[in-house]
DNA sequence: CTTATTGCGAGACGTGGCGTCTCGAATGAG
DNA sequence: CTCATTCGAGACGCCACGTCTCGCAATAAG
């Protein structure tokens, strides 16, 4: 949801058109890539008008930002699993299964551009994604650091500077995607010496 | 430089309209941002025509591409200073120097919003610019293995992947830009049980 | 039921930068 | 001198932008 409150009368808001336009918009990006998506073009095939897509939301970004949710719900596991590392495991994989999912890089990438770009989106964008992701990360480490379970020194925000760190400059900068032996790699470098120093 | 061979014959390239408009660039970028530089704004600071940017120059992004090695060099340490933790401690302090130079985040932001968008300046971005700088840092942390002065398990390419990760996770997606105690914290990360299993 | 209010699809409209093209002058090697 | 090439300047058609207007549909208040 993106826009006002709930009118006390009028009309009420299609959430089939809604759905068409959310649909519409994740279809054309995969299709022709983020800077070729209109407004006019998602209007177009959701069979809606262009000020009914303006009327929900001010960019073409804050729509795939919509539409990222509703294809992939974004569940990640933050599970108690006993161990640091087994949490950190599940995690990771959760964040690899996500982005194998047909069109979530590409969705990914687009954002996180948009988010240089235009300074208002960049807060929805770290509001509405970046700081829940975070946040399901730092839950795993506070919890590991209140097991004693947690190496010295590593506090859970830069842990997660690190994972997210890693995570997207593999997809913005590089064709390589996260692989089960970066999974281990950063479950080694994270996970060793639970109380030492 | 970006454009052909040098010609047998006729007007040479002017290298004053080239640093005048890489200036003009760099200048307008920072004061109107990236979405809002056009390539007609540079060439009118300038004092060139349109066709004389489109001449040399595929996109505004490639301007400015080239504008960056124009204004900080992009040097950074690599010299052997003996020990892993030191080389890559100078590493670390050369790339925050080179991004407190002013408009340079802002431009890293804009190219790499501007590689994710256009594939062929993705391209262009890493050779020019990406794989530059990890081959600095691998060499650092190749010499350190040469020397026995590497953490097992650490490659050169999954310390490059991390370093860099979170350096421009800081730049894309937070506020936060690369401090000592960053700086401190990779370092205890990276360079710690020098010959452990 | 009547009326006010809001959302809807459809599309017209002016704006502005895009990338291409043309022009005449300047430059420099052969 | 000859001719290829670059230069500054700007005209040109194109297209998506974001706003606006229209008439109809849906919904709640009176």
């Amino acid at each position: 949801m993106t826009g006002a409150m709930t009118p006390a009368r009028g009309r009420r808001r299609s959430e089939q058109t809604r759905l068409a336009i959310l649909t519409a918009a994740y279809e054309l990006t995969t299709e022709v890539g983020f800077p070729d998506l209109t407004i006019e073009g998602i209007a177009a095939r959701a069979g809606a008008g262009k000020q009914t897509v303006y009327r929900w939301w001010p960019t073409k970004a804050d729509v795939l930002l919509e539409a990222l949710a509703l294809k992939a719900d974004l569940k990640i596991s933050t599970a108690d699993q006993g161990s640091f590392g087994a949490e950190l495991e599940a995690f990771l994989r959760d964040s690899a299964a996500l982005m194998a999912f047909p069109g979530v890089v590409s969705v990914l990438r687009s954002l996180m551009a948009e988010a240089q770009r235009d300074a208002d989106f960049r807060r929805r964008f770290q509001d509405g994604f970046l700081i829940k992701r975070r946040a399901a990360l730092e839950t795993i480490v506070e919890r590991a650091a209140a097991r004693g379970d947690k190496p010295a020194h590593l506090t859970a925000a830069f842990a997660a500077d690190l994972v997210f760190g890693l995570i997207w400059y593999r997809v913005l900068a590089t064709e390589r995607l996260l692989g089960q032996e970066d999974i281990a790699a950063i479950r080694r470098l994270l996970n060793e010496r639970p109380g030492e120093e």
